[in-house]
DNA sequence: AAATATCCTGATCGCACGGTCAGCAAAAGT
DNA sequence: ACTTTTGCTGACCGTGCGATCAGGATATTT
């Protein structure tokens, strides 16, 4: 989890109490804000992004953006928070005992669901790094980095023991992030030409098949049946 | 090409002449417009750009761009010109006849080495897809589709005649054109995490190397041993 | 040298931006 | 009941934006 701090949705002891029956105003808020957020930053930028049209989105004045929100860039962050948690909760236990082809296979099937599920935040990161990276550089730098030395580590030894190809363990992970996130970050591009509207659950195991079969079949290895 | 319509330089047949021996000034002047801001939009994408900036990169005064482009969005279309150019001179020439493994390996390293020598053009183009490609929408949709829609068809003849495994040949298009535009878009990601500067070009081709190979075998192709 | 056409720019416009703040509204504590 | 704490927002501020334009600078034509 990156550090930056801006996202424990402090509950205060006292004060106003919600209007609401379900659930408190205050996260209920915190939560369109950053929805809102969301969709204003994957679309403009964060340059291109204003307070009032994510207030717009939101349904409530700009000054209780400010309310909630210290500054543009603290929102900003507070969904990198969101995303980078998202990003770490998956594949973390992958041990050396486990069968490459299964590990490879369900990676490749989360990405691709991720950008099913959440292609907002895809948008968002891809927008951040194109632009240099200027928020998020540290975490990079660190947890990130070191997240891609562990997997690769793990891959390096299935390559010692000839249970797949000797192929270069960080551009395979460079790989599986950009043919994945592709289908996200350049929807439109994707649909555009694929003349559809949006993305259905077909087309999106499709391309987890797709995926899972060209480059498992580059690693030299065989596309488990099952991908549990 | 597609029909922005507003790159053509048209040199004046009277009035004021060039002060440099070499070249005019206009087309001095215009290609250092265009060079800035390829850099701010890249940068900060289309909201986040500044005229002003970009006047201050291109060592002019915030009117002379205003004189050389009327609007921002006319300056940043005219960029996509260059962009669409570059795009579309490769690979425009392949043939049913022609060997996959050869044309693939051909049609990969290409894209690698834009990525190498036009990182900002791939960018740009990246930020405006992501953004749902407000600007170029039509491109996509016309040549664009086109093009991808004949190489497919060239792929599926090949598989036809049992000259490559059957994959997808529009999600191969993909492949290929996510796995090679992520060294460009994501620079900022790869280099920080394999702990680099900048590319090199032994770090090219070994980019070039590792794709042709997972890719190729993915296809049921040998890897040409020569790529001409 | 005068007329003409193009090149160039300082000054300025209206506008939208991020951010601030005084002050009221509402809930909780006593 | 009334004080305290927090929730909320209309009005406002300084800044930088894209764009405009009058008018001077410069080169060519006659």
């Amino acid at each position: 989890m990156v550090t930056t701090g801006n996202i424990e949705v402090v509950t205060p002891k006292r004060g106003r109490r919600p209007r609401s029956e379900t659930g408190t105003i205050r996260d209920h808020n915190y939560q369109k804000i950053l929805s809102a957020a969301e969709k204003e930053f994957a679309q403009f930028g964060y340059n291109g992004a204003s307070i009032q049209k994510i207030a717009d989105r939101a349904g409530l004045p700009k000054a209780n953006i400010h309310y909630y929100f210290a500054s543009k860039e603290k929102l900003y962050l507070a969904l990198f928070d969101n995303i980078i948690h998202l990003w770490n909760d998956h594949l973390d236990d992958v041990k050396v005992e486990d069968d490459p082809a299964q590990v490879l296979a369900r990676f490749i099937r989360k990405k691709v669901e991720l950008t099913y599920s959440h292609p907002l935040s895809s948008k968002l990161f891809a927008m951040e790094i194109i632009q240099g990276a200027p928020h998020i550089r540290k975490y990079i730098r660190t947890e990130m980095r070191t997240w891609v030395r562990n997997k690769a580590s793990v891959i390096e030894e299935w390559i010692r023991k000839k249970r797949m190809k000797a192929v270069d363990p960080v551009h395979l992970i460079f790989l599986i992030w950009s043919s994945t996130q592709h289908y996200a970050d350049f929807e439109t591009q994707v649909l555009t030409i694929m003349n559809r509207a949006e993305y259905e659950r077909d087309m999106i195991d499709e391309i987890s098949g797709f995926l899972t079969e060209i480059i498992l079949t580059g690693c030299g290895l065989k596309v488990p049946t099952k991908t549990g």
